[in-house]
DNA sequence: CATGAATGAGCGTTCATTCAT
DNA sequence: TATGAATGAACGCTCATTCAT
């Protein structure tokens, strides 16, 4: 994680400080120093402050998409791909609690200011459940009546709201592998103990 | 909607002013101006800026979880329940989308400020949802081995991020009973076509 | 010292705030809770925030003028006039610490807004001590080179210099009789011992 | 007096302007202005507004103290040193007729926030008169019964007051020389003609 | 006369951004 | 490239003053 060049200290810096103090909250003298730079160092590589958020935002789940595109590309089965997307998910926001913060920060605060996000990483995230969803039901194994864009929000949605707790004060007690149980069963089986019953 | 006295009147505006600015980029001013209402007059009412949000906050969340429960009061099916609470959700957030978006923002940004979210409205909100679940563990329709605490942030989140995109640029074009249906149909039954045979 | 009338109790309130929070500190309503009126009233009694303090300057100073003048009025020898107008004014400030602030404050902080000073009642107070020096002269008991007009700065300053410790946090233990001795030791014979050798 | 530091040029900017303005009625650009800096440059040197009038203080009547120390230093005789630290103390505030005014502005208005003076330049330099009258009155020149507490505070509210008046309005007429020699006279033998003859 | 809610001008302070070195 | 001192626009908040009741 150790950054080589100033690019990546500062994003890496910025990471940080947006995580622990929000976006508006954080200075650029704060990750600046983080980073152990000038201030004025830093607008040799941004453009001005919510420009690094987006780059910290597009670079990090950047790396995310392409780690998990990687990681379902030798899998074929709908349900397994959905197992991996979301142990991927959960640990990479274990590991890099900062991210979680600067996803939760960047998509609802500060997506006043940049309205379009048709091209961004974080549809290219997003697009990756739906695309799992449609494949599972072009397979058959995934109901045809789930409307894969909502289930793609649907599923972040969840996946996202339960990784806040661990930026949160009280510390989960639950492991990845718990919660992804948790949520894995929850989204494909139901919570209804003999769903097929209830659905004559 | 149109507030009889200046505090309720402040509250609106400034739930219109969080919701299409954000509480950082909202100026006080802001506010003032879209209650009809001079700058100091506002400081009459509240401490400060986040006193503001805060109230926001608190009151209308507070009138939703009331209506919740006394929507929920009259029912004893936990599968009702889930629907009930799910279509007044969404049917909340539409009729009044900048609370959505406040919600959004307190959760997200400026829980930085306030640590200790145990004794709050919020709590007492997702708090029904995991009541539900209870309530449907014991009388043996919901699964035992669901967690209530990881099943109610899950619900909460699929909700909410699917509420978002009433507020984002894009409008969506499903009803309220659609998305109702669809997220009751994935947190009961699952996305899988035939679950019953998938944990055999 | 109870006020029968709003004017007066304002005047007095005023005193009182001033002397402890200074006149720039001081709000309005600060005076207005302690006379137990309204804020709008003051506005009935005074043309503004530094009205009330002019009033009370001239009001508690023109007090003070009167009942020295009074004092001094069956008085003829002008070593014992110096000396009835130092104790009084110990006096006076020992038992309205408030008034003594407030000279002080309008003294030296506030002239900066009116300037002329001729015509006030401060001018006559201190013309008090330049008419007993002057009288002193006359009759030949006071030195004839003393320059009345720095003389009665002179005393007054120390007077007042002498009275600042009262209203600091430090509380003085010498009595006003003590103080007032040492004063007219000095200035009416000099700190020296033996000063009839040192002006040959 | 040109200042080659942005820190000194401050310092004096704000003793100009806090002398013409007073503390409170002088704003952060009026000095800001006077100085030629921009206003946050004012925050790169100090706190706040109140830490810029302590500077202005400890600063400038440290360099009275230490100004004053070095002349005392070569001279024992205590009548002497009186009249030094007297025609010292009128020359600066004549040459820094500015300072002058904010001694009387922080010693009277502003002492309400900073309440423990014993530390401070302040005391240091009434100090120095206490430590002339004890040496007089350990060599015997100087009245044993006098109070060097008293008199310190007396003798210091003279010269106070009397340097007032070059601030003032009215100009005075008179030179140091003539000021002093009158503080000199009264405070050394009196105001009395034949000071002996009235202590029989 | 009395009230106190409402007003809005004013100011201390912050901090993203610039630029001379 | 890198620095960090300097800039100055921006804004939350205060409070003297007003005025409808």
């Amino acid at each position: 994680m150790k950054a080589e060049n100033k690019h990546s200290k500062i994003i890496s810096a910025a990471t940080k400080v947006f995580a622990k103090k929000g976006f508006f909250t954080a200075r650029i003298s704060d990750i600046a120093k983080e980073a152990k730079v000038a201030d004025g160092t830093i607008y040799l590589y941004f453009n001005n402050k919510y420009d690094i958020l987006l780059s910290v935002f597009e670079e990090e789940v950047g790396k995310i998409v392409e780690k998990t595109d990687k990681l379902l590309s030798s899998e074929e089965d709908p349900k397994k791909m959905l197992e991996i997307f979301t142990i991927q998910h959960l640990m990479a926001m274990k590991k890099n609690k900062n991210l979680a913060e600067v996803i939760q920060i960047e998509l609802r605060q500060t997506n006043k200011v940049i309205k379009d996000y048709r091209n961004n990483k974080f549809s290219e995230y997003t697009g990756i459940i739906a695309n799992i969803i449609k494949k599972g039901q072009e397979t058959g194994i995934y109901k045809a009546d789930i409307k894969a864009d909502i289930a793609k929000r649907a599923y972040f949605g969840a996946l996202d709201e339960v990784s806040r707790v661990w930026n949160a004060s009280l510390e989960t007690h639950y492991t990845v592998e718990e919660i992804a149980d948790q949520l894995l069963t929850m989204f494909l089986t139901g919570i209804l103990h003999k769903p097929a019953e209830n659905t004559p």
